[in-house]
DNA sequence: ATGATGACGTGCG
DNA sequence: GCGCACGCCATCA
């Protein structure tokens, strides 16, 4: 741990409260975290604190309901996997419904 | 200091 | 619906 900003630790508490069976957008955490301009700030945070802080960085997709890693990826798979083991299903054109699956925050 | 990078988002054609 | 340009910004070379 050591100096995290509160920027990145609201982020890393929101990711942590994600609950099993939901998924948020990266924009989606930023906006929640108070800055919308934070997306990319997200994707960092995962690659640098999922391990460190057993985040559930497989609940975490784009926009567009799509997982944003590239499909010709092993890790593309992997947080597939992950996402089907909590019951997240894919739609058309590996779509998740986020009408259906996305995180409202008000409860955890 | 400068330029490239990226598990992003939005707008437009 | 898809691709592309552009905006954004911490991190890196």
């Amino acid at each position: 741990m050591h100096h995290l900003n509160t920027l990145s630790e609201t982020i890393i508490n929101l990711i942590a409260q994600i609950p099993v069976g939901k998924v948020a957008t990266y924009g989606q955490i930023a906006v929640m975290a108070g800055n919308p301009r934070a997306a990319r700030q997200v994707s960092r945070l995962l690659h640098s604190c999922s391990k460190k802080y057993q985040l559930p960085w497989h609940r975490i997709i784009n926009s567009q309901g799509k997982i944003s890693i590239p499909k010709d990826l092993p890790q593309y798979q992997e947080q597939l996997n992950r996402l089907l083991k909590e019951g997240v299903e894919l739609g058309l054109n590996n779509r998740i419904d986020l009408s259906r699956y996305q995180w409202q925050g008000t409860d955890d």
